[in-house]
DNA sequence: CGATCGCTTGAGCAAAATCAAACCTCGTGG
DNA sequence: CCACGAGGTTTGATTTTGCTCAAGCGATCG
C-alpha cells in the first residue's frame, strides 16, 4: 500500500524490511477515499494524524483575499501532506485533492512510535522534508525569473522525474491529472496565456500533452528548453552511506 | 553574540540559562568578519560545519545559465545558513552576504553535540527549518500572484516582522542594506520597474526608504496593501506548551 | 439532450521589460 | 580640496509579454 512512500524514502538511504513492513502497517490503519477537489488539510488545523497519498494527486495552494490562487506545491503518491505538524501549531496552508485520491491517515502517536522505533525511517522524513523545501526555492525561481514557456516546460521535467522516483512513470509518459487552470494556478501564469504556451511547446515537438496524459519525446531536449538543473530534487541517494540493516 | 539566534529559537519556546550559554559558547568559536557580496556557502558543497549569521545580511541565491539571478531568502542575524546540511549530501544552492556581515562557524560536531544534550534546542531548529520552509512558500504566493507594488509591500511587511521578532527594529524603522537591484532580484521585477514602484509606495505614504533605512509609518495600511497575512512567519510561540527549564 | 467543464481562439489592453542615458553620492587618490 | 570613478538611482521612450474580456467549441455525464 505504501509502497511509493517507502520507494521515496529508499532514495535517501535503504530501509530494513522490518522498517518496511511497520511503514506498511502504518499507513494501511485508516485509509480514505476521496473525490477530486476534497481538502485533505486545511489553514488553521492543528491535526492529530499524518496524511499520506497513497494514490492521485493533490496540492497546496493559497488563496488571497481577492479570490487569486496560487497552488505551491503538488503531492503525488508517497508525499506527506503535513508531516511539519510535529512541530508547528498549525496549517499556514490548505492542502486539497486534485484528482481523486486515496490518502492514509497516520495518527501522531504510531508515527512517533515509528520513528522512535527506527532512527532510520526519522532521518528519511527529515530528509523528505528538506527536498521539499528545496522544490519550493525552486519554484520561486521558477515563477519569477523564467518566462512562459521555460516555466511550463520546468515544471514538466519536475514532474516527470518525481514521478520516475517513485516508479509512476512509463517509459517517456506519465499521468498529469492538472486542468489548463491548475497549471496556471501553478506557474502564475492566466489561463488563456497557459493554452497558447502549451500549444507553442507542442508545436516545438517538446511535449505530448494530451487528456490526462503527459508525454516527453526528448527530456534532454526539454531539460535545455527550460534550463533546468535537477539538483534541488536531490535525486541521488544523499544518505547511501548507511547501511540497510541498522536500525 | 549569539543573540539573535537565541532571540530567535525563544520564539518556538523558552530555553534553560545552561542551553543559552552552550549556545553562546558555539557560536563563539571561530567568527568570520565578511565583505559585501562574500560567498559563505557555495552549491555543491559539502560542509563540514554550519554557518549562523551573527551580523548584517545575507542571501541565498540561484542564477541560472544565462544569467539571471533570483535570490530566494533573505538571511539577517540570528538565521543559519546550512542547517540542512546534516541531511543532504550537497548545498543545492549559494549563500552570499548582501552587506558586510560576521558569521559564526559552527562545526558539525559541536552542533550534534549541542541538540543531544539539550532536545529543546534540537525541536527549535527543527522549527526554524519549517517556518523558513513556509515563507519559500509564501514567496512563490508573492512573487507569482502579487502585482509590483503588492508584492514589494509583502516583502516589506514580512522583513519589517522577521526583524523585529531578532529585535532588530527601533520603533518603526529598521535598516534594509538592499539595493533596488537586490529588490529586483528578490521579486523577480526589473531594477527600473522596482525603482518606479518604490517611489509609487512612498507617494502614497506606506514606506519611507531611504539610503539603507527603511521607515514604515503605518504598519496596517502597508499590510492592507501588501494583502499580508502573517499566519506564515509563525511569530506566536508555536512550543509555548513547553517548559524553559527542561532540556 | 441540455448543462457543465475544460479547451481554444480573437481582439484589445495593461503591466512590466528593455534600452539608453543622465544624475547623484560617496569614497579615493592626486 | 577637488576631480574622478564606481555604484546606485532616476527618467524617458519603446517594445514585449502576458492579461482580460468575450465568445465558441467539444467532450462527457447525468
Amino acid at each position: 500500500m505504501a509502497t511509493h512512500l517507502i520507494r521515496k524514502l529508499e532514495r535517501f538511504s535503504p530501509l530494513s524490511g522490518e522498517a518496511k513492513h511497520a511503514l506498511e502497517r502504518a499507513t494501511s490503519i485508516t485509509v480514505r477515499q476521496l473525490k477530486p477537489r476534497q481538502d485533505i488539510v486545511q489553514e488553521g488545523d492543528k491535526p492529530r494524524q499524518v496524511h499520506v497519498m497513497l494514490e492521485g494527486w493533490a496540492c497546496r495552494y493559497r488563496i488571497l483575499p481577492d479570490g487569486r490562487r496560487q497552488i505551491m506545491g503538488h503531492l503525488v503518491p508517497g508525499d506527506i501532506c503535513d508531516l511539519r505538524m510535529f512541530i508547528l501549531k498549525q496549517m499556514d496552508h490548505t492542502v486539497s485533492t486534485i484528482s481523486a485520491a486515496r490518502v492514509a491517515e497516520v495518527p501522531s502517536d504510531t508515527l512517533l512510535a515509528l520513528t522512535d522505533a527506527f532512527p532510520r525511517i526519522s532521518r528519511a522524513l527529515w530528509w523528505v522534508s528538506l527536498v521539499e523545501e528545496a522544490i519550493s526555492r525552486e519554484w520561486i525561481v521558477n515563477n519569477s525569473q523564467r518566462e512562459a514557456g521555460e516555466r511550463l516546460a520546468h515544471l514538466f521535467c519536475e514532474i516527470f522525474l518525481r514521478l520516475r522516483a517513485v516508479g509512476l512513470t512509463n517509459g517517456q509518459s506519465c499521468d498529469v491529472p492538472l486542468t489548463q487552470a491548475e497549471l496556471a494556478e501553478t506557474t502564475g501564469l492566466s489561463t488563456v496565456h497557459v493554452n497558447r504556451t502549451l500549444q507553442d511547446l507542442r508545436a516545438a515537438g517538446l511535449i505530448i500533452l494530451k487528456g490526462k496524459h503527459l508525454t516527453i519525446p526528448d527530456l534532454a531536449a526539454l531539460k535545455a528548453a527550460a534550463l533546468f538543473n535537477p539538483n534541488y530534487l536531490h535525486l541521488d541517494r544523499d544518505g547511501g552511506a548507511f547501511d540497510a540493516n541498522e536500525p
